[in-house]
DNA sequence: ATATTTGCTGTTGTCAACACTAAATACAGG
DNA sequence: CCTGTATTTAGTGTTGACAACAGCAAATAT
Protein backbone atom coordinates (compact mmCIF):
# COMPACT_ATOMS: atom_id res chain seq x y z
CA UNK A 1 0.00 0.00 0.00
CA UNK A 2 2.61 2.44 0.54
CA UNK A 3 5.61 1.62 -2.24
CA UNK A 4 7.24 4.93 -2.05
CA UNK A 5 7.50 4.92 1.77
CA UNK A 6 11.36 4.57 1.76
CA UNK A 7 12.32 7.30 -0.88
CA UNK A 8 9.14 9.67 0.95
CA UNK A 9 10.75 9.00 3.91
CA UNK A 10 14.29 9.47 2.96
CA UNK A 11 13.47 12.93 1.56
CA UNK A 12 11.00 14.10 4.39
CA UNK A 13 13.67 13.03 6.77
CA UNK A 14 16.41 15.00 4.77
CA UNK A 15 13.94 18.21 4.20
CA UNK A 16 13.93 17.57 8.14
CA UNK A 17 17.33 17.69 8.76
CA UNK A 18 17.86 20.78 7.22
CA UNK A 19 19.46 19.18 4.16
CA UNK A 20 17.30 20.96 2.08
CA UNK A 21 16.85 24.12 3.71
CA UNK A 22 13.44 26.30 3.86
CA UNK A 23 13.27 27.87 0.45
CA UNK A 24 15.42 25.91 -1.66
CA UNK A 25 14.25 24.40 -4.48
CA UNK A 26 13.47 20.14 -4.87
CA UNK A 27 14.41 19.33 -8.65
CA UNK A 28 13.13 16.42 -10.10
CA UNK A 29 15.99 15.44 -12.37
CA UNK A 30 18.44 15.71 -10.08
CA UNK A 31 16.56 13.75 -7.44
CA UNK A 32 15.29 10.77 -9.61
CA UNK A 33 18.97 10.49 -10.34
CA UNK A 34 20.16 10.09 -6.82
CA UNK A 35 17.85 7.57 -6.10
CA UNK A 36 17.58 5.63 -8.96
CA UNK A 37 14.01 5.86 -9.78
CA UNK A 38 12.19 7.89 -12.32
CA UNK A 39 10.68 11.32 -12.01
CA UNK A 40 7.57 9.69 -11.88
CA UNK A 41 7.94 8.32 -8.30
CA UNK A 42 9.80 11.33 -7.54
CA UNK A 43 6.85 13.66 -8.04
CA UNK A 44 4.17 11.56 -6.55
CA UNK A 45 6.89 12.18 -3.29
CA UNK A 46 6.26 15.69 -3.75
CA UNK A 47 2.89 15.47 -3.78
CA UNK A 48 2.82 13.72 -0.78
CA UNK A 49 4.96 16.48 0.96
CA UNK A 50 3.26 19.02 -0.78
CA UNK A 51 -0.11 17.52 0.77
CA UNK A 52 1.82 17.75 4.49
CA UNK A 53 2.61 21.35 3.56
CA UNK A 54 6.35 20.52 4.02
CA UNK A 55 6.93 21.98 0.53
CA UNK A 56 4.78 24.16 -2.00
CA UNK A 57 4.75 23.75 -5.37
CA UNK A 58 4.47 26.62 -7.92
CA UNK A 59 3.12 25.82 -11.56
CA UNK A 60 6.25 25.59 -14.06
CA UNK A 61 8.37 26.40 -11.57
CA UNK A 62 8.56 23.50 -9.25
CA UNK A 63 8.90 22.69 -5.72
CA UNK A 64 9.97 24.42 -3.02
CA UNK A 65 10.70 23.48 0.54
CA UNK A 66 8.39 25.41 2.88
CA UNK A 67 9.40 28.35 5.42
CA UNK A 68 7.27 28.49 7.98
CA UNK A 69 5.69 32.35 9.74
CA UNK A 70 5.71 33.30 12.60
CA UNK A 71 2.03 33.21 12.10
CA UNK A 72 2.09 29.69 11.31
CA UNK A 73 3.72 28.35 14.03
CA UNK A 74 1.55 30.27 16.50
CA UNK A 75 -1.17 28.61 14.83
CA UNK A 76 0.27 25.41 14.74
CA UNK A 77 1.18 25.53 18.39
CA UNK A 78 -2.76 26.07 18.96
CA UNK A 79 -3.67 23.39 17.01
CA UNK A 80 -1.65 21.14 18.39
CA UNK A 81 -2.96 22.40 21.76
CA UNK A 82 -6.49 21.78 20.47
CA UNK A 83 -5.87 18.51 19.47
CA UNK A 84 -3.81 16.92 22.57
CA UNK A 85 -6.52 18.15 24.88
CA UNK A 86 -9.42 16.34 22.72
CA UNK A 87 -7.09 13.28 22.75
CA UNK A 88 -6.26 13.04 26.41
CA UNK A 89 -10.46 13.21 26.94
CA UNK A 90 -10.93 10.57 24.95
CA UNK A 91 -8.14 8.55 26.20
CA UNK A 92 -9.69 9.28 29.85
CA UNK A 93 -12.63 7.44 28.15
CA UNK A 94 -11.24 5.04 26.15
CA UNK A 95 -7.64 3.45 27.20
CA UNK A 96 -7.23 0.45 29.87
CA UNK A 97 -5.14 0.67 32.48
CA UNK A 98 -2.50 -1.56 30.99
CA UNK A 99 -2.08 0.70 28.19
CA UNK A 100 -1.40 3.81 30.66
CA UNK A 101 1.23 1.51 32.82
CA UNK A 102 2.96 0.64 29.76
CA UNK A 103 3.71 3.65 28.70
CA UNK A 104 4.41 4.98 32.19
CA UNK A 105 7.51 2.12 32.40
CA UNK A 106 8.51 3.19 29.55
CA UNK A 107 8.48 6.94 30.48
CA UNK A 108 10.46 6.04 34.01
CA UNK A 109 13.17 3.85 32.08
CA UNK A 110 13.84 6.51 29.56
CA UNK A 111 14.05 9.14 32.43
CA UNK A 112 16.49 6.40 34.53
CA UNK A 113 18.93 6.39 31.78
CA UNK A 114 18.71 10.00 30.77
CA UNK A 115 19.41 10.98 34.31
CA UNK A 116 22.10 8.61 35.22
CA UNK A 117 23.69 9.33 32.05
CA UNK A 118 22.87 11.85 29.35
CA UNK A 119 24.79 11.14 26.55
CA UNK A 120 24.75 7.03 27.01
CA UNK A 121 25.30 5.61 24.02
CA UNK A 122 23.25 2.50 24.53
CA UNK A 123 19.80 2.28 23.30
CA UNK A 124 16.98 4.12 24.69
CA UNK A 125 13.67 2.82 24.01
CA UNK A 126 11.94 5.63 21.79
CA UNK A 127 8.78 6.52 23.09
CA UNK A 128 7.00 9.14 22.02
CA UNK A 129 4.63 10.64 24.20
CA UNK A 130 2.35 12.70 21.88
CA UNK A 131 2.39 10.10 19.69
CA UNK A 132 1.20 7.26 22.48
CA UNK A 133 -1.47 9.38 23.39
CA UNK A 134 -3.24 9.82 20.39
CA UNK A 135 -3.29 6.20 20.14
CA UNK A 136 -4.87 5.95 23.49
CA UNK A 137 -7.55 8.01 22.19
CA UNK A 138 -8.83 5.17 19.70
CA UNK A 139 -9.69 8.06 16.93
CA UNK A 140 -8.16 7.53 14.12
CA UNK A 141 -9.67 10.51 12.56
CA UNK A 142 -8.19 12.31 15.46
CA UNK A 143 -4.64 10.09 14.90
CA UNK A 144 -4.81 11.18 11.67
CA UNK A 145 -5.24 15.34 11.63
CA UNK A 146 -2.14 14.73 13.89
CA UNK A 147 -0.19 13.37 11.42
CA UNK A 148 -1.35 15.92 9.24
CA UNK A 149 0.31 18.33 11.18
CA UNK A 150 3.19 16.45 13.08
CA UNK A 151 5.83 17.09 10.47
CA UNK A 152 5.54 20.88 10.38
CA UNK A 153 6.06 20.87 13.98
CA UNK A 154 9.11 18.73 13.92
CA UNK A 155 10.20 21.03 11.22
CA UNK A 156 9.90 23.79 13.59
CA UNK A 157 11.78 22.22 16.20
CA UNK A 158 14.50 21.60 13.85
CA UNK A 159 14.44 25.32 12.57
CA UNK A 160 14.06 26.47 16.28
CA UNK A 161 17.22 24.62 17.18
CA UNK A 162 15.50 23.44 20.49
CA UNK A 163 17.00 20.18 20.73
CA UNK A 164 17.42 18.08 23.63
CA UNK A 165 17.95 20.52 26.52
CA UNK A 166 14.44 21.12 27.85
CA UNK A 167 14.61 17.09 27.44
CA UNK A 168 14.20 15.99 31.35
CA UNK A 169 11.94 18.66 32.27
CA UNK A 170 9.43 17.48 29.48
CA UNK A 171 9.69 14.32 30.49
CA UNK A 172 8.28 14.92 33.63
CA UNK A 173 5.38 16.78 32.31
CA UNK A 174 4.19 14.28 30.19
CA UNK A 175 4.35 12.14 33.46
CA UNK A 176 2.57 14.24 34.97
CA UNK A 177 -0.41 14.57 32.39
CA UNK A 178 -0.41 10.64 32.15
CA UNK A 179 -1.26 10.47 35.57
CA UNK A 180 -4.10 13.21 35.33
CA UNK A 181 -5.60 10.45 32.73
CA UNK A 182 -5.18 7.35 34.71
CA UNK A 183 -7.12 9.51 38.01
CA UNK A 184 -9.46 10.73 35.44
CA UNK A 185 -9.21 14.32 35.31
CA UNK A 186 -10.11 15.69 32.36
CA UNK A 187 -9.71 19.59 33.52
CA UNK A 188 -6.48 18.74 35.13
CA UNK A 189 -5.00 17.10 31.66
CA UNK A 190 -6.28 20.08 29.92
CA UNK A 191 -4.52 22.63 32.15
CA UNK A 192 -1.10 20.21 31.91
CA UNK A 193 -1.35 20.17 28.69
CA UNK A 194 -1.75 24.11 28.00
CA UNK A 195 1.27 24.68 30.23
CA UNK A 196 3.31 22.24 28.43
CA UNK A 197 3.04 23.27 24.99
CA UNK A 198 2.93 27.21 26.08
CA UNK A 199 6.79 26.12 26.67
CA UNK A 200 7.03 24.74 24.15
CA UNK A 201 6.06 27.02 21.74
CA UNK A 202 8.11 29.88 23.90
CA UNK A 203 11.06 28.01 23.58
CA UNK A 204 10.12 27.94 19.84
CA UNK A 205 9.09 32.04 19.14
CA UNK A 206 12.20 32.61 21.03
CA UNK A 207 14.87 30.86 19.18
CA UNK A 208 12.91 31.61 16.19
CA UNK A 209 13.06 35.28 16.83
CA UNK A 210 17.08 35.17 17.97
CA UNK A 211 18.13 33.47 15.18
CA UNK A 212 15.80 35.84 12.66
CA UNK A 213 17.81 39.05 14.44
CA UNK B 1 -2.13 25.71 -9.19
CA UNK B 2 -4.99 23.80 -9.22
CA UNK B 3 -5.26 22.49 -13.23
CA UNK B 4 -7.33 19.20 -12.31
CA UNK B 5 -10.14 21.40 -10.20
CA UNK B 6 -12.20 20.73 -13.05
CA UNK B 7 -11.95 16.95 -13.32
CA UNK B 8 -11.68 16.21 -9.50
CA UNK B 9 -14.75 18.29 -8.55
CA UNK B 10 -16.74 16.37 -11.13
CA UNK B 11 -15.61 12.87 -9.87
CA UNK B 12 -15.89 14.10 -6.25
CA UNK B 13 -19.36 15.58 -6.63
CA UNK B 14 -20.34 12.08 -8.48
CA UNK B 15 -19.42 10.12 -5.60
CA UNK B 16 -21.13 12.84 -3.45
CA UNK B 17 -24.25 12.23 -5.41
CA UNK B 18 -24.24 8.66 -5.18
CA UNK B 19 -23.41 7.70 -8.86
CA UNK B 20 -20.52 5.95 -7.62
CA UNK B 21 -22.00 3.88 -4.39
CA UNK B 22 -19.83 3.31 -1.47
CA UNK B 23 -17.84 -0.20 -2.18
CA UNK B 24 -18.04 0.43 -6.15
CA UNK B 25 -14.50 0.67 -7.69
CA UNK B 26 -13.06 3.90 -9.96
CA UNK B 27 -11.71 2.39 -12.75
CA UNK B 28 -9.03 4.61 -14.48
CA UNK B 29 -9.23 3.80 -17.98
CA UNK B 30 -13.25 4.57 -18.02
CA UNK B 31 -12.65 7.66 -16.38
CA UNK B 32 -9.79 9.00 -18.71
CA UNK B 33 -12.58 8.25 -21.39
CA UNK B 34 -15.29 9.71 -20.54
CA UNK B 35 -13.10 12.95 -19.55
CA UNK B 36 -11.20 12.65 -22.39
CA UNK B 37 -7.93 12.73 -20.62
CA UNK B 38 -5.10 10.56 -20.00
CA UNK B 39 -4.97 8.06 -17.25
CA UNK B 40 -1.91 9.79 -15.42
CA UNK B 41 -4.21 12.79 -14.72
CA UNK B 42 -7.14 10.56 -13.16
CA UNK B 43 -4.51 9.07 -10.81
CA UNK B 44 -3.92 12.46 -9.52
CA UNK B 45 -7.55 13.20 -8.86
CA UNK B 46 -8.13 9.54 -7.30
CA UNK B 47 -4.37 10.19 -5.36
CA UNK B 48 -6.45 13.52 -4.02
CA UNK B 49 -9.83 11.88 -3.47
CA UNK B 50 -7.59 9.24 -1.49
CA UNK B 51 -6.10 12.06 0.81
CA UNK B 52 -9.38 13.33 1.72
CA UNK B 53 -10.30 9.80 2.27
CA UNK B 54 -13.13 9.45 0.04
CA UNK B 55 -11.58 6.88 -1.83
CA UNK B 56 -9.36 4.01 -0.43
CA UNK B 57 -6.61 2.59 -2.92
CA UNK B 58 -5.60 -1.26 -2.63
CA UNK B 59 -2.22 -1.80 -4.37
CA UNK B 60 -2.65 -3.61 -7.75
CA UNK B 61 -6.49 -3.42 -7.11
CA UNK B 62 -7.42 -0.36 -7.50
CA UNK B 63 -9.86 2.79 -6.11
CA UNK B 64 -12.84 2.42 -4.11
CA UNK B 65 -15.27 4.69 -2.91
CA UNK B 66 -14.85 4.50 0.97
CA UNK B 67 -18.34 3.51 2.87
CA UNK B 68 -18.15 5.17 6.13
CA UNK B 69 -18.33 3.48 9.08
CA UNK B 70 -20.63 3.97 11.79
CA UNK B 71 -17.61 4.47 13.88
CA UNK B 72 -16.24 6.68 11.80
CA UNK B 73 -19.01 9.10 11.18
CA UNK B 74 -19.28 8.98 15.22
CA UNK B 75 -15.46 9.79 14.90
CA UNK B 76 -16.31 12.77 12.64
CA UNK B 77 -18.95 14.25 14.25
CA UNK B 78 -16.64 14.34 17.41
CA UNK B 79 -14.10 16.03 15.54
CA UNK B 80 -16.22 18.63 13.65
CA UNK B 81 -17.64 19.54 17.13
CA UNK B 82 -14.17 20.26 18.20
CA UNK B 83 -13.15 22.19 15.35
CA UNK B 84 -16.12 24.36 15.21
CA UNK B 85 -15.89 25.21 19.42
CA UNK B 86 -12.23 26.04 18.21
CA UNK B 87 -12.82 28.23 15.41
CA UNK B 88 -15.56 30.33 17.08
CA UNK B 89 -12.82 30.79 20.18
CA UNK B 90 -10.62 32.42 17.47
CA UNK B 91 -13.69 34.47 15.58
CA UNK B 92 -14.40 35.86 19.03
CA UNK B 93 -11.53 37.07 18.76
CA UNK B 94 -9.94 37.75 15.34
CA UNK B 95 -13.69 39.10 13.26
CA UNK B 96 -14.87 42.45 12.89
CA UNK B 97 -18.10 43.66 13.65
CA UNK B 98 -18.74 43.83 9.79
CA UNK B 99 -17.89 40.39 9.01
CA UNK B 100 -20.41 39.28 11.52
CA UNK B 101 -23.04 41.66 10.12
CA UNK B 102 -22.26 40.51 6.82
CA UNK B 103 -23.32 36.50 7.36
CA UNK B 104 -25.97 37.76 9.78
CA UNK B 105 -27.37 40.21 6.77
CA UNK B 106 -26.90 37.09 4.28
CA UNK B 107 -28.55 34.39 6.77
CA UNK B 108 -31.71 36.79 7.36
CA UNK B 109 -32.08 37.46 3.66
CA UNK B 110 -31.97 33.60 3.37
CA UNK B 111 -34.62 32.86 6.15
CA UNK B 112 -37.05 35.53 4.53
CA UNK B 113 -37.42 33.59 1.13
CA UNK B 114 -37.25 30.48 2.49
CA UNK B 115 -40.35 31.15 4.91
CA UNK B 116 -41.91 32.20 2.67
CA UNK B 117 -41.75 30.25 0.04
CA UNK B 118 -40.17 26.50 0.97
CA UNK B 119 -39.34 25.65 -2.70
CA UNK B 120 -38.82 28.89 -4.20
CA UNK B 121 -37.21 28.86 -7.55
CA UNK B 122 -35.59 31.98 -7.26
CA UNK B 123 -31.78 32.40 -6.36
CA UNK B 124 -30.97 31.80 -3.16
CA UNK B 125 -27.47 33.22 -2.05
CA UNK B 126 -25.72 30.35 -0.72
CA UNK B 127 -24.14 31.13 2.73
CA UNK B 128 -22.67 27.77 4.06
CA UNK B 129 -22.58 29.05 7.95
CA UNK B 130 -19.47 26.47 8.92
CA UNK B 131 -17.57 27.54 6.37
CA UNK B 132 -17.89 31.14 7.13
CA UNK B 133 -17.78 30.52 10.71
CA UNK B 134 -14.20 28.97 9.85
CA UNK B 135 -13.21 31.87 7.53
CA UNK B 136 -13.73 33.95 10.76
CA UNK B 137 -11.39 32.21 12.71
CA UNK B 138 -8.38 33.46 10.55
CA UNK B 139 -6.54 30.49 11.76
CA UNK B 140 -5.77 29.09 8.10
CA UNK B 141 -4.45 25.52 9.72
CA UNK B 142 -7.63 25.15 11.10
CA UNK B 143 -9.49 25.76 8.11
CA UNK B 144 -7.43 23.52 6.33
CA UNK B 145 -8.49 20.78 8.84
CA UNK B 146 -11.80 21.40 8.41
CA UNK B 147 -11.68 21.11 4.90
CA UNK B 148 -10.37 17.90 5.49
CA UNK B 149 -13.07 16.58 7.03
CA UNK B 150 -15.70 18.52 5.78
CA UNK B 151 -16.07 16.19 2.35
CA UNK B 152 -16.70 13.34 3.81
CA UNK B 153 -18.95 14.93 6.59
CA UNK B 154 -21.37 15.78 2.96
CA UNK B 155 -20.52 12.27 2.37
CA UNK B 156 -22.45 11.10 5.18
CA UNK B 157 -25.44 13.88 4.81
CA UNK B 158 -25.97 12.39 1.38
CA UNK B 159 -25.75 8.60 2.59
CA UNK B 160 -28.16 9.75 5.60
CA UNK B 161 -30.73 10.82 2.85
CA UNK B 162 -31.02 13.74 5.38
CA UNK B 163 -31.79 16.67 3.20
CA UNK B 164 -33.84 19.75 3.77
CA UNK B 165 -36.37 18.97 6.44
CA UNK B 166 -34.43 20.67 9.55
CA UNK B 167 -33.26 23.75 7.21
CA UNK B 168 -34.81 25.85 8.80
CA UNK B 169 -34.12 25.14 12.30
CA UNK B 170 -30.71 25.03 11.33
CA UNK B 171 -30.74 28.71 10.03
CA UNK B 172 -31.91 29.66 13.50
CA UNK B 173 -29.54 27.60 15.61
CA UNK B 174 -26.77 29.34 13.24
CA UNK B 175 -28.00 32.80 13.99
CA UNK B 176 -27.90 31.82 17.66
CA UNK B 177 -24.15 30.99 17.55
CA UNK B 178 -23.29 33.87 15.56
CA UNK B 179 -25.09 36.20 17.99
CA UNK B 180 -22.93 34.87 20.68
CA UNK B 181 -19.62 35.48 18.85
CA UNK B 182 -20.93 39.14 18.34
CA UNK B 183 -21.39 39.16 21.93
CA UNK B 184 -17.88 37.68 23.34
CA UNK B 185 -19.67 35.14 25.13
CA UNK B 186 -17.56 31.62 24.26
CA UNK B 187 -18.62 29.11 26.58
CA UNK B 188 -21.99 30.31 25.18
CA UNK B 189 -20.90 29.83 21.62
CA UNK B 190 -19.56 26.43 22.79
CA UNK B 191 -22.97 25.05 23.88
CA UNK B 192 -25.02 25.95 21.07
CA UNK B 193 -22.51 24.58 19.13
CA UNK B 194 -22.41 21.29 20.75
CA UNK B 195 -26.27 20.73 20.80
CA UNK B 196 -26.66 22.44 17.15
CA UNK B 197 -24.01 19.08 16.11
CA UNK B 198 -25.13 16.94 18.39
CA UNK B 199 -28.90 17.49 16.49
CA UNK B 200 -27.29 16.63 13.08
CA UNK B 201 -25.15 13.56 14.55
CA UNK B 202 -28.53 11.90 15.99
CA UNK B 203 -30.28 12.88 12.82
CA UNK B 204 -27.25 11.50 10.89
CA UNK B 205 -27.02 7.72 12.94
CA UNK B 206 -31.00 7.19 12.91
CA UNK B 207 -31.24 7.41 9.60
CA UNK B 208 -28.03 5.35 8.30
CA UNK B 209 -29.15 2.48 10.95
CA UNK B 210 -32.86 3.12 9.65
CA UNK B 211 -31.70 2.40 5.88
CA UNK B 212 -28.89 -0.51 7.26
CA UNK B 213 -32.30 -2.18 8.24
C1' DA C 1 -13.85 -35.92 -7.01
C1' DT C 2 -10.47 -32.89 -5.64
C1' DA C 3 -6.35 -30.35 -5.80
C1' DT C 4 -3.02 -27.96 -8.59
C1' DT C 5 -1.31 -25.83 -12.33
C1' DT C 6 -1.69 -22.91 -16.32
C1' DG C 7 -3.15 -19.33 -19.20
C1' DC C 8 -6.10 -15.39 -19.90
C1' DT C 9 -8.02 -10.89 -18.82
C1' DG C 10 -8.60 -6.67 -16.63
C1' DT C 11 -6.34 -3.35 -13.96
C1' DT C 12 -2.74 -0.74 -11.86
C1' DG C 13 2.43 0.52 -11.69
C1' DT C 14 6.49 2.35 -14.29
C1' DC C 15 8.98 4.71 -17.49
C1' DA C 16 11.08 7.48 -21.17
C1' DA C 17 10.14 10.61 -24.82
C1' DC C 18 7.81 14.81 -26.00
C1' DA C 19 5.35 19.48 -25.07
C1' DC C 20 5.16 23.43 -22.69
C1' DT C 21 6.54 27.33 -19.61
C1' DA C 22 9.29 30.79 -17.42
C1' DA C 23 13.56 32.70 -16.39
C1' DA C 24 18.24 33.71 -17.89
C1' DT C 25 21.09 35.23 -21.53
C1' DA C 26 22.57 37.35 -25.76
C1' DC C 27 21.82 40.85 -28.82
C1' DA C 28 20.45 44.98 -31.39
C1' DG C 29 19.02 49.84 -31.41
C1' DG C 30 18.78 54.15 -29.27
C1' DC D 1 25.40 52.50 -21.26
C1' DC D 2 20.84 51.43 -20.98
C1' DT D 3 16.53 49.19 -22.65
C1' DG D 4 13.56 46.34 -24.85
C1' DT D 5 13.36 42.10 -27.60
C1' DA D 6 14.83 37.41 -29.56
C1' DT D 7 16.89 33.16 -28.27
C1' DT D 8 18.46 29.74 -25.50
C1' DT D 9 18.08 26.73 -21.58
C1' DA D 10 16.77 24.38 -17.61
C1' DG D 11 13.14 22.96 -15.52
C1' DT D 12 8.21 21.08 -15.00
C1' DG D 13 3.78 19.10 -17.15
C1' DT D 14 1.74 15.38 -20.11
C1' DT D 15 1.21 11.38 -22.54
C1' DG D 16 1.00 6.65 -24.50
C1' DA D 17 3.31 2.39 -24.59
C1' DC D 18 4.82 -1.35 -21.86
C1' DA D 19 5.61 -4.24 -17.56
C1' DA D 20 3.87 -6.30 -13.37
C1' DC D 21 0.35 -8.08 -10.80
C1' DA D 22 -4.14 -10.27 -8.90
C1' DG D 23 -8.21 -12.89 -9.86
C1' DC D 24 -10.50 -16.29 -12.20
C1' DA D 25 -11.61 -20.16 -14.88
C1' DA D 26 -10.45 -24.00 -17.49
C1' DA D 27 -7.45 -27.76 -18.08
C1' DT D 28 -4.77 -31.24 -16.09
C1' DA D 29 -2.90 -34.36 -12.74
C1' DT D 30 -3.51 -37.01 -8.68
Amino acid sequence: MDPDKTVYTAIRDDILAMKYRPGSQLKEIPLAEEFGISRGQIRKVIARLSNEQLVETHQYKGAFVTSLSEKVIEELFDIREMLEIKASKLAIRHSTREELEGIRNALDRRERILFKNKFTKYYIPKIDFHNELFKLSKNNTLISLWEGIHPRLKLIRIQSAMHGERYLESLKEHKKILLSIYENHPKAAEDLISAHIQKARNSAMNSIRASES
